[in-house]
DNA sequence: CGATTTAAAGACCAATCGGTCTATATATTG
DNA sequence: CAATATATAGACCGATTGGTCTTTAAATCG
């Protein structure tokens, strides 16, 4: 089953990457949100004409779906690193949860998470974005879990404390750190706080 | 100092309940966010023709604060009856993290939370709801901290528990419940998630 | 009654929305 | 070279945005 040799473009090759310009457009949606966000906003941060944009992506929906899978993908990496297997799980936690306490404090806080608020803005009406919030929110929670898991093979964690569902509430605990975090809150309050959740669940 | 006898009012009389309205447009607030609503939402809702809801509410803007302010003082109110001090404290924590799993399930969780909404989409960017989201969490947090205070002292709190640290974790908590609900999980698992949590910090 | 105030209906406004299209320049191919 | 494909700039589109204003009807007062 050969490949027939792929016909080499014939005209002008595309001069922008598309993937820093998902980037850029994920910067602005993250910023301001899906409908506060107007096309002119996306032209500036992506340096692109209107017709290379549409060209390139269809519309401002499907743009919007290019970035949060980007957001989404670039979370879970993070994650795969900071909760990998060959890693102290406690530690991986705590990498973790360190995390979320920089990113819910002072200007970085106030921006917020793209996730959440799409989240907030989109999911319940937007079937695409649902299953991609609700299938995120799944995968953190299985990654969550397996650190825990490992950590309790190891004797790490208290007596009574089950994986799944101590999974779940570190899930909502830091997405609730991201909400709480719009206002901005001193990072040493959110570092204690952390501590103390974290401070039940090990032994 | 007496008043004047107020004048009675001249000519005819107001004839629509300005507190309902403000209720129904948070209804809608509630449901589409601050963006996607458009002033004909809020005219079917209210029932209100344009000039009479720019002459009660000056603008959008000004009526959405209204209704977020009707929002917040609902929820104060129910704490207030959920977590009050001749209440044995940890029933009152339990009831009001039971009416977190029920606004989290099913077509509820779906709906959302106006506060969580509105801290995702303009906490950052405008003052006014900035201000009035911040201090909503610091209430809650200090009703929270509270009940658990009142706890401690008939000694029903685990050994360690901080009232002030575990009220933060406690809001960060179910305000990460609100956006996982956003996902409509099943109301027994948000309970038995919520079960495992205060189980971490009763003795 | 006449004076006054409000409500509803809807015309009207400039500005902006997301999206399409045309014109022109540029960069690649055979 | 000619052919092809893309980029940019910006005109252009109908629809919608938040907001104002006018008209007419109704409800209260002295």
């Amino acid at each position: 089953m050969r490949q027939n040799p792929a016909p080499l473009p014939r005209g002008r090759p595309r001069s922008f990457d598309v993937e820093a310009a998902v980037e850029r457009a994920m910067g602005v949606f993250w910023s301001r949100g899906y409908h506060a966000t107007a096309l002119p906003d996306l032209l500036r941060a992506t340096k692109l004409s209107r017709g290379s944009l549409y060209a390139a992506f269809g519309d401002k929906h499907s743009l919007f779906l290019r970035a949060l899978d980007r957001y989404i993908a670039d979370a879970l990496t993070r994650m795969d690193i900071e909760l990998a297997p060959r890693r102290e799980p406690i530690d991986g936690l705590r990498a973790y949860l360190a995390g979320y306490v920089d990113r819910t404090t002072g200007a970085k806080g106030r921006r917020g998470c793209l996730l959440v608020a799409t989240a907030m803005e989109l999911a319940g009406q937007d079937a695409e974005v649902g299953c991609r919030v609700a299938s995120f929110f799944k995968a953190m929670e299985a990654r969550v879990a397996d650190a825990l898991a490992r950590a309790k093979a190891a004797g790490k964690l208290a007596d009574g404390v089950e994986p799944s569902s101590a999974a779940r509430i570190l899930v909502c605990f830091v997405e609730g750190l991201r909400v709480v975090g719009k206002t901005a809150p001193a990072r040493i309050t959110s570092q204690a706080t952390v501590d103390a959740l974290l401070d039940r669940f090990i032994s």
